[in-house]
Formats: C-alpha cells, structure tokens, sequence
DNA sequence: GTATTTCCTG
DNA sequence: CAGGAAATAC
C-alpha cells in the first residue's frame, strides 16, 4: 500500500511535458463540462485523478489499482482536462500500445497478468527474432515447441504456427511503428510550440555538442541500469535495444534536425519501456527492489528531463533574444497578467513614498516575519486616513519586495501553478542563467522598459512568491508523505515528486490552474467576500479553467481564509475581554473594539491577506471586522462562547456581509499586477 | 448523492 | 495552507 505508485497518486498528467505549452490557439477554447467521478465527504479533490497516460502502468508495478477518494480508476482515465483530450487520446493510444502489446488497456486485476503476459508476448517474439538472426538466444520453450514441430513433420500446420507468428510479429511491428509515428507527432507539435531549433545550435550538436550528448545518453542509461535484471539474457537484450535504439534515435534525429527535447523524450520513454521490458516479470521487479528504485530512477528521469529542457529552451532564449511572444515558453498561454498594470483603471497605485514611512511597529510576539527578503519592519502603518482610496496599489516594484532578487521587477504573476519546491528550484536555477545581472538587484536599473516589454512575462516568478511557505510546506509534506504514504523509509520517493492537485498539471499542460498569484488575488477577494459562492469565483477567477478539483481547491482557499479570520478575531476578543480593554484603538475615544489601523490586529489581517501589502485594505472590510471582533466580544462577556455553536451566530453575521468585489477583479490575473 | 462548511491535524 | 473527517445544506 505505501508502493511508490500511491506517491504518484495525486499527480496529474505527469507525462505531459508533451504538452509542456499548450498551443497558444487552442488552449483557452471550449468549454468544459465537469467529469462526475465519485467524491465525496473528506476528499476535497474527488476529481483530481490525474491521467497519466503514458505512465500509468508504469506507476503501477505491481498491478495495484490506482484509487483515488477510494474509488476505482481502472477503466478510463479521468478526462478532467478535457482540453487535453485529443493529446491524451494520442498519448494513450501510444502509452497503450507501449505497454500493453495488443494495444489495449490493461486495468483492474487483471492488469497484472494481462501486462506479465503481454510482455512475455513482446519478450518471446523479439528473442524469436533475434534467434534467427545470430541464434545468440533461445528459450527452452520455443526449443521444445520446435522440436515437436519438427517431430510432428507436418509442414502445413508448421507453416501455419509461423504464419501466425509473423503475422503476430508483424502486427507487433506495426503498432511500434505507430506507436513511434505518434511520439513523433507529439514530439514535433512539442517542437513546434518551443520554436524552431536554429540550425547553428543543431550543428554544434552534432559536431562539438555530440559529447554532450553522449553523456547525457550515458547517465541515463546508467540510471537505468539496475533495473535490467543481471540475467545474461535480459542484459544482452537490454544492451543490444539500447543500442540499436540509441542508433535509430540518432539518424532520425539527424534526420529531422529537430532537436535535444527530442532525444530527452523519446530516452525517458524508452527508458521506461526498457524498465517494463526487464521487470515486468512479479518476481524480477521485487527481486531488484522494483518498487524503490524504479520510484526513484523514474523521479530522477523526470527531474533531470525536465531541468535539462528547461535549460536548453532557456539557453535557446537567451541565445535569440529577443523572442517573438508566441513561441516564448512562458507565453504560449496568453498571460493576462502582463496587461493588468494598464488595465485596471479601478486600481490607483499608492505613492512610493508610502512605504518610507514606516513607522515602529509593536513587537507583538505572535507575529512571526519568516520572510528575510523582506524589510525589518514590513508593515507600513496603514493608518493614515488619507490614502483610503480603495483598491489601491503600490507600484509594481513592491511585487517583489518578497520574491527573489534575481528577478526583474515588472515580471509579477504569470499563472504558474503551486509548483512543487523542486520544480520552482529548477526554474529558480534556470532563471537564474538567464539572468545573473540581477542577483542582488531587486530593482534592475538596467532592465529597460524594453527589454522588460519584449518579454513583459518572462520570468514567471510569481512562483517565488511564498516560496518560504512552500519551503516549509515541503517538509511539511515531507513528514505526512512519509508517515502516509511511504512509511518513512521511502528510500528514494521523498517528496520530490509530490505536487499538490492540479500543480504539475498545470505546468505541463493543464494551462489555467491555480497559481500564486490566484491565491494572491483571493486573498484580497476575501476582503470583500467571505462567502464566495462557485459562480461568484468563476466570475472574478475568468483565466482560471474550473472544474471540480480547481472549484474546490478555491473554496478551501476561502475556507482557510475565514478560519483564520475567525481565529484571531476570538482571539483578540478574548484577550480584550480578559484584559479589559475593549477598545483596540490607541485613542481612548475612539468607540469600543475599534479596528484602527495602526493595531496589531489590523496588522495581521493585513499580512495573511496583503502580504506584500499592495492593496488597501477597503474600509469596508475593516467595519466587517470590528463588527466580527465586537461579536465575539459580547458572546465572551456574557458567557455565550460555552454554547458548543456559539460561534455560528456570528459566522451567520459575518456571512451576510459579503460587499460586491471590485469589477477590477474580474480581469484574469492578479489585480495587482 | 453532491457540494459546501467547519473542525482538526500537521 | 492542505488533507481529511464529519456535519450540514441542497
């Protein structure tokens, strides 16, 4: 039960690095219809079954159903994306007919034996075929059943036996070929999304740059290698596919001059076909340890696949820059993010020189500043009565007061998804690449209007945005992944390869999931609306392609929001009520439990809602919360809170006074820019 | 039944 | 903040 498959559990469309960047024309048509698939009470995700196409069987080693919200996927990948479909349906019919030989889908109990048996089929013909060519192998049983064929000396059923081995042989072949032609096809749309590979880039490759691809093709095959059972029959295989593979690899690759992504795919994937090859057999794949290791030769494939395109495409940019916008990685999707500082009238930028005024804060214990990007004392007095215009927004430079200082100050939030520390770390370092200069230099004098233009949305790094939390999310998951999942003693599978719902698939093709900058946006949203209703989210969340797992991961933000609203609007009621002082204000006339601006409270409202503080706290919010804070207050003082559901009346109160969000927020992106 | 919410835990 | 369970709403 703890099987590296369960790590994988979660993940969605992990083979997509095919469709890393939607065609820019197609990812945001149609609408989606919601896929019904189970769910329930305490699986807040229900529909978050991932469709691994290509790797669902690896994932599965030892036949395990995969199950999510305790129900059964065996029978058909959940289409939750449907705008993947076509892909998917590509890449399923070549995931299939990769693993399962006669092209069907192997699933349920049966996909155990269907899978040993199937490969067996593979197995027994490619050693027929070799058996013929140099007679280097044979198994016993082929031997024997040649030997009564010949003892029977019944010519016509003989030719009939191999009639139907080669047809069978030939089919076989077919569908390898078919297989191949549609990893090509993929291959190529992944190419030409990426953008043509410049031909000097392609020489080098193949005059100077072989070396490098000799090593790249070396490391992984060494990866691979412990999982080739030691058996001489298995290596010989193993060794004279790899090459005759590596062979092919190449002259197509020459042939169509495409490029290192190409060889990057194709090796993971034949990699994995060589994994399933050698260990598909129950008692080969726990006697190498299959479980751990294939978890975590495949998370490094992945990993190291991954990071080495990320790093080619950016090298490739750096190289031609600038690029058009339509082929720049980050930009297929139309980022609506790169628009927004032009495009919210409603949003007035506050002046710079608001953040100078930073006034002594009261060193509240309970307030913890984790972040060490950002200022001693974050939090500018919000007091001042002048600057109630609401929204209101800093300049665009506070985007970054609390992301990396590598990164260009105009680049806040592309949609990129709640990548996993790991992947963020891989961008962080690519990025990191393509711009040294700006280490240490948050604010880029040299980075032009131009240049920042040509690629308004270049760095996608809004993902740096929390990374802290992350960080700390991620031994987080660190701890529960490894007492849920892996038993901790998960040898490779930590949770490197852990991504919370609708992450990974957004990155690699899901397109419209939630990013940090959603969360972000709902942040400030819950200034206005506690109580969102889905309809209300799918208005104000427009780039945002919902379905269940999207829809309810945002209710869950909400929910989080309020609990911690309500978290410390008790507690301060409570400490006001102890401490007698039911006025929060500094100013003794100012009326009981008034939330001024310049209180603790108010302060940590404004850090867990407007972190970076590029948004004026509306009033209105302000009034909610006092009226929250004078609620709890008064069930303190009279000895309500002892009722079990006394704090249901006010959630009640609270509830009716949902304010109309801003239309500035319908604009996809962050209203903050 | 499903969707949503709260509560609890990590 | 996420995940899960339980309760509740529809």
């Amino acid at each position: 039960m703890d099987s590296p498959s369960d790590l994988f559990g979660r993940q969605s469309s992990l083979i997509s690095p095919f469709v890393l960047y939607p065609d820019p024309s197609t990812a945001l048509d149609l609408p989606r219809h919601l896929t019904p698939s189970g769910g329930g009470h305490g699986a807040p995700y229900p529909g978050a079954n991932p469709s691994y196409p290509l790797i669902h069987h690896l994932l599965q080693p030892g036949g395990a159903p995969m199950r999510s919200g305790g129900e059964l996927h065996l029978d058909r990948y959940n289409m939750e994306e449907e705008g993947m479909e076509e892909e998917e349906e590509e890449e399923e019919g070549m995931g299939g007919r990769l693993v399962g030989v006669g092209g069907k889908r192997l699933s349920g109990d049966a996909l155990e034996a269907d899978w040993s048996y199937d490969m067996m089929r593979v197995k027994r013909l490619r050693l027929e075929s070799l058996d013929k060519g140099d007679g280097e192998i044979g198994l016993e049983e082929e031997e024997e059943e040649e030997e009564k064929r010949r003892r029977s000396a019944e010519r016509g059923n003989r030719e009939k036996g191999r009639e139907g081995r080669r047809r069978e042989r030939e089919e076989l072949k077919e569908q390898l070929e078919e297989a191949r032609g549609r990893l090509k096809a993929l291959q190529e749309k992944v190419w030409k999304a990426f953008g043509e590979r410049p031909a000097q880039e392609e020489e080098k490759r193949w005059t100077g740059g072989e070396q490098e691809e000799d090593e790249e093709v070396g490391e992984i095959d060494d990866l691979s290698l412990p999982f080739i059972p030691s058996s001489p029959h298995f290596q010989g295989i193993a060794r004279r596919d790899r090459k005759a593979r590596d062979h092919e690899k190449r002259s197509e690759e020459q042939r169509n001059a495409n490029g290192g992504g190409e060889v990057l795919l194709e090796g993971v994937l034949e990699r994995a076909a060589v994994w399933m090859g050698c260990g598909v057999v129950r008692g080969e794949w726990e006697r190498f340890g299959g479980e751990q290791k294939f978890a975590q030769a495949l998370k490094q494939e992945l990993g190291s696949a991954v990071a080495r395109v990320i790093d080619r495409v950016l090298r490739l940019y750096t190289q031609n820059e600038p690029l058009p916008p339509s082929i720049h990685p980050f930009t297929l999707a139309p980022s609506p993010y790169q628009e927004q500082s032009e495009a919210l009238p409603l949003i007035t930028r506050r002046p710079d020189n608001r953040r100078n005024h930073l006034l002594p804060l009261n060193n509240h214990p309970n307030i913890r500043t984790k972040n060490p990007l950002l200022p001693p004392h974050p939090f500018p007095p919000l007091c001042q009565p002048h600057h109630h215009t609401h929204p209101a927004l800093l300049p665009p430079s506070s985007c970054h007061k609390d992301s990396s200082p590598f990164l260009p100050p105009s680049s806040c939030p592309l949609p990129l998804p709640l990548l996993h520390y790991t992947m963020q770390q891989l961008f962080t370092r690519s990025l990191s690449h393509l711009h040294p200069l700006h280490k240490g230099n948050p604010f880029l004098p040299h980075l032009t209007p131009s240049s920042s233009s040509s690629h308004p949305s270049f760095p996608p790094l809004a993902v740096m945005e929390g990374l802290d939390r992350l960080d700390g999310g991620l031994q987080h998951h660190h701890e529960r992944d490894g007492g849920m999942r892996g038993g901790g003693r998960d040898g490779g599978m930590d949770s490197g390869m852990y991504l919370g719902p609708g992450s990974i698939s957004f990155f690699f093709g899901g397109g419209e999931g939630l990013s940090p900058c959603h969360l972000k946006k709902a942040k400030l949203m819950f200034f206005y609306a506690r109580y969102p209703s889905s309809n209300t989210l799918k208005t104000y969340f427009p780039d945002v392609k919902f379905n269940r797992c999207v829809t309810s991961q945002l209710i869950k933000w909400f929910s989080n929001f309020r609990e911690f609203f309500y978290i410390q609007m008790e507690r301060f009621a409570r400490q006001a009520a102890r401490d007698g002082a039911p006025c929060l204000g500094r100013e003794g006339r100012e009326p009981p439990l008034r939330l001024g601006r310049d209180t603790e409270l108010y302060r940590i409202l404004n850090m867990h809602y407007n972190k970076s503080n590029d948004y004026q706290v509306p009033d209105r919010f302000v009034e909610i919360a006092e009226l929250a804070l004078r609620e709890f207050y008064t069930a303190i003082q009279t000895g309500r809170d002892s009722d079990p559901c006394w704090k249901k009346s006010i959630y009640k109160i609270v509830c009716k006074l949902d304010s109309p969000v801003p239309d500035s927020f319908r604009l996809p992106g962050c209203p903050m820019g």
